[in-house]
RNA sequence: GCCGGGAUGGCGGAACUGGUCAGACGCGCCCGACUUAAAAUCGGGUGGCCCGUCAGGGUCGUGCGGGUUCGAGUCCCGCUCCCGGCACCA
């Protein structure tokens, strides 16, 4: 099938094949019982032609039953400081963005929250399962250039929407918690805790080169960026210094990175964040430069090479450049090349094919040795990682090699490999063997490399020229946008007292409405003078506010804590009920996130706790990262424009089918693929599901359940499904194993006496993931409130055997197999074994060299 | 380059701590029932090769090559390819 186009949904609806509604067919004549059917017993006398599964009117009665009976209401604990944790838990998805519609990849990460918090609700906890809407942010803001109006209509109109589909689905939420983040209600409290963090100096303000997107008209993350271009718009980024805000993330980098230890999400996920932290160990080594009476530190974590420094290197940023520059003989080629590195994009620098770099007339003493060596300014070294200065090896670091190659500096080397001491190595040796040792190194030549390392900085630590470092490729947080649709920050710069916090008792700031959010170099705030001139808070004097909004990734950074106490006015929250719900104990998203939003939360929590506003170190106890949606070979996402959205799909198949297909199209913590053909196949099911179901509850035989093969079979499958939702989370397997239970039923027919408890047992066990036929049926079978009652339990006895099937193996390869009693002794399982006539054929007369038994399981005979 | 994940029928996948002939469940396909016909529905079949008229039996088979073990999709060693993250990060 070709791709679909831009915004159009692929599946028209006339595949609509079994909604009466949308598939009327003149020529279909009046349906009659099949005979081979009735045979069999399967239709309910009396007409099967009112009795086809219509999934609308049963999810539309369903929906308003819960919402009439406020199934999914919860209430916080009256006194949640003292109240009993062991039984609550926390579902939580990623906050959504409201786009204009939902699309599949929502469809899952909700359905897999909805079936946990479903099935938790039945297992008997205390469930919370809020919703809401990450409602500030550029998409809404374009939209509204794009097509006029505000965004925060825009926004609101899509949230109606989106809220709509959502019930539509069928999940199980509480709504009397939701929250926004553009309502004041809300960002009112982003402020205040961005001044606590302010406060603590944990927010602060600096110059800071910056991602600018030159058609956005803003400041990007480095994180928004993908291939030196907008990940939004497209556009080439461009560099340029701004005074910007920053929240102090590395102040906790070595505790972001240590935590992950101790929560559990997937390795994928931890990896990505251990990359994106990029802790490593070394050491901070001190060159003088005497011209300028200065220590220049340098970060290396090859401190045991250092007798193979040959030269220096400063990033064309380095603050001691310019006066290297004043007296420098080379000061005009010089001042030309910091010229041209300042304007050119990191990833032109990465990817340029040789190095460049230009000499400075000066010279650093090495601390080892006290050589002087030559002191070059080169864009190959950044500025923002280490110390924006290092001493180049180039016997031992492919970088600094290839810049020596080009300028002709000398190559010393001092590592080599053990045994080999005089062999001269080509290249840059990096070898990271156990068997490295130092040579032309002093005193310390015959030490193995990781032995020089502590003792050189040991050494050199003596003389205060060196000690142990950690230098981490984690950032600060840029977190100001020139963007008008955001979180106001809440500071005003009086002329006089600076940058003044808003007291508190004036929080919100709010948004003011203004005509014009198109960006021209500055933010759009700017313009609206009433809003920007006010008394400075602290002098009365004049003073502006701050025209700068925030990141989106700061609302959601603390959003689930609202949750708990969404409608409280005094506080964000308060701290018994936080600490009560957190931390989440299932968190449920996308990979997107793996490092943007979910390493800020993380921040914020730390930071939150050290404030002693909550009672804990990390937000999301367990993760669940849902795998991509894709149609055909094209991911679906909004960016794409193929978005393939619920609301037909409920209309074609009804969200019972469309809920069970996204889940058993496979894992869901792998990409998986949307196929048409598969939703047919789920929806056969349900319909089997109903009609048998529907028979059983008519004319299945009453009474006490008598152990039989099908009342096992209920019971084994009441085990799995319990097993795979609660421990496992393996929802596709979940789904396969009520699929055999009702195959089993068909089998085994309607009268079967168990025939009525694996109906009910099916039904039951399939409500998480289609609650509306679930409920449906249960009525049928002459209950009420499925979605309360508590989830079945498998009957041990029922589950032992008393046989077994014994499986003969004669050297691995099976030969035969029977059934036996579970109580036989080995002996008597070798016995029974051997005495087997397929077995003996396989003898032959052998000698018998030794028999494994494994209990309940087989036996295995081995010959020579 | 470093780190993480993965590879199983025509397809999506199952096999959870090494142990019941690997392939559950579903899709697709084939055959049959019902039908004037089709759809829907229902029943049956469906890894390859070989032997056999049938019944049945043999043999190979989980990306590739080795190994451990009575027994390997699962564990170990060495590769190939695919997906993702990080990357002039010193």
């Amino acid at each position: 099938m070709a791709p679909p186009g831009p915004g159009r949904c692929y599946i028209p609806y006339q595949w609509n094949t079994f909604s009466r509604r949308a598939g009327r067919c003149p020529r279909r004549p009046p349906r009659q019982l099949p005979t081979a059917s009735r045979k069999r017993g399967f239709f309910v006398s009396g007409g099967v032609m009112d009795d086809r599964y219509d999934p609308k009117p049963i999810e539309e009665r369903w929906q308003r039953v819960w919402e009439d009976a406020r199934a999914f209401h919860v209430d916080n604990p009256p006194d949640p400081a003292h109240a009993d944790r062991s039984r609550k838990t926390y579902v939580l998805e990623m906050w959504p963005y409201p786009s204009g519609t939902l699309h599949m990849g929502h469809v899952l990460v909700y359905t897999i929250g909805d079936v946990l918090a479903r099935f938790r609700r039945r297992t008997g906890w205390h469930v919370l399962r809020p919703m809401g809407f990450d409602s500030f942010g550029l998409p809404a803001e374009n939209a509204a250039i794009r097509e006029g109006g505000h965004p925060r209509q825009i926004v609101e109109r899509n949230i109606a929407h989106i809220r709509r589909e959502m019930t539509r689905m069928g999940w199980a939420i509480d709504w009397d918690r939701e929250v926004s983040a553009h309502e004041p209600d809300y960002y009112r409290w982003t402020q205040w805790l961005f001044l606590k963090l302010y406060e603590a100096g944990l927010a602060y303000r600096k110059s800071a080169p910056v991602k600018w997107c030159p058609n956005d008209q803003t400041v990007v993350a480095n994180e928004q960026v993908k291939d030196g271009r907008c990940e939004r718009c497209g556009a080439e980024v461009i560099s340029r210094n701004l005074e910007q805000w920053f929240f102090r993330t590395t102040a906790y980098a070595d505790e972001l990175l240590g935590d992950l230890r101790e929560i559990d999400w997937q390795d994928r996920i931890k990896s990505m964040q251990r990359n994106w932290i990029g802790r490593s160990e070394g050491a901070e080594l001190l060159f003088r430069i005497e011209e300028l009476d200065e220590d220049v530190p340098v970060f290396t974590t090859r401190p045991d090479t250092l007798f193979g420094a040959t030269f220096f290197v400063l990033a064309p940023e380095h603050p001691l450049v310019e006066r290297l520059i004043e007296g420098s003989p080379n000061a005009d080629e010089l001042r030309d090349y910091v010229g041209r590195a300042a304007v050119k994009r990191g990833e032109e620098r990465a990817a340029a094919e040789e190095k460049t770099g230009v000499f400075t007339g000066y010279f650093a003493t090495n601390p080892a040795n006290e050589n002087r060596i030559p002191i070059w300014v080169a864009d190959y070294v950044l500025m923002d990682y280490g110390t924006g200065a290092i001493m180049a090896v180039p016997a031992h670091d492919e970088r600094d090699h290839a810049f020596a190659e080009e300028y002709e500096l000398p190559i010393v080397q001092v590592v080599a490999p053990a045994g080999a001491e005089d062999a001269s190595v080509e290249g840059a040796y990096v070898a990271h063997s156990e068997n490295e040792v130092l040579v032309n190194s002093a005193q310390f030549s015959g030490m193995t490399s990781p032995e020089a390392k502590r003792a050189i900085v040991d050494w050199l630590g003596d003389r205060g020229r060196g000690r142990p470092a950690i230098s981490f490729r984690l950032r600060d947080w840029g977190f100001s946008r020139q963007r008008y649709w955001g979180c106001p920050i809440p500071i005003v710069y009086c002329d006089r007292d600076g940058i003044v916090p808003v007291p508190e008792d004036q929080l919100p700031v709010e948004l003011p409405d203004i005509d014009d959010y198109l960006p021209k170099g500055k933010a759009p705030l700017a313009s609206a003078e009433d809003w920007v001139n006010v008394e400075c808070p602290r002098c009365g004097g004049p003073a502006r506010r701050e025209v700068e909004t925030m990141d989106t990734f700061v609302d959601s950074s603390w959003y689930f804590l609202r949750f708990c106490d969404p409608h409280n006015d005094r506080a964000p929250f308060d701290r018994p009920i936080v600490d009560y719900w957190n931390p989440v104990d299932q968190y449920v998203g996308g990979v997107d996130h793996a490092t943007m939003h979910l390493i800020y939360a993380r921040f914020f929590i730390k930071a939150l706790n050290d404030l002693g506003l909550v009672g804990f170190r990390e937000p999301f106890a367990a993760l669940f990262s849902n795998g991509w949606v894709q149609l055909g070979a094209t991911k679906m996402s909004k960016s794409k424009g193929n978005a393939l959205g619920p609301d037909e799909l409920i209309e074609a198949y009804g969200a019972d089918a469309v809920r069970l297909y996204i889940l058993f199209i496979g894992p869901a913590d792998q990409d998986m693929e949307w196929t048409e053909g598969g939703i047919e196949g789920i929806t056969r099911f349900i319909r089997r599901l109903w009609r048998i179901v529907s028979e059983a509850a008519g004319s299945s035989p009453r009474g006490d359940v008598p152990a039989n093969e099908l009342s096992r079979k209920a019971h084994e499958t009441i085990a799995r499904v319990t097993d795979d939702l609660g421990r496992r989370q393996s929802f596709n397997t979940a789904i396969s194993a009520v699929m055999e239970l009702l195959n089993a039923l068909a089998r085994a027919g309607v009268q079967d006496p168990a025939a009525r408890f694996a109906a009910e047992t099916a039904v039951s066990l399939i409500q998480p993931y289609a609650p509306h036929v679930a409920e449906e049926l249960w009525e049928r079978l002459g209950h009420e409130r499925l979605w309360e009652q508590p989830w079945p339990e498998a009957d041990e006895t029922q589950l032992q055997r008393e046989t077994f099937e014994l499986v003969v193996q004669v050297n691995g390869k099976v030969r035969d197999r029977f059934e036996v009693d579970v109580g036989l002794s080995e002996e008597e399982l070798v016995a029974r074994a051997t005495a087997s006539p397929k077995v003996q054929a396989h003898l032959n007369g052998a000698t018998i060299r030794k028999t494994v038994v494994v209990p309940r399981k087989l036996v295995n005979i081995v010959v020579n």
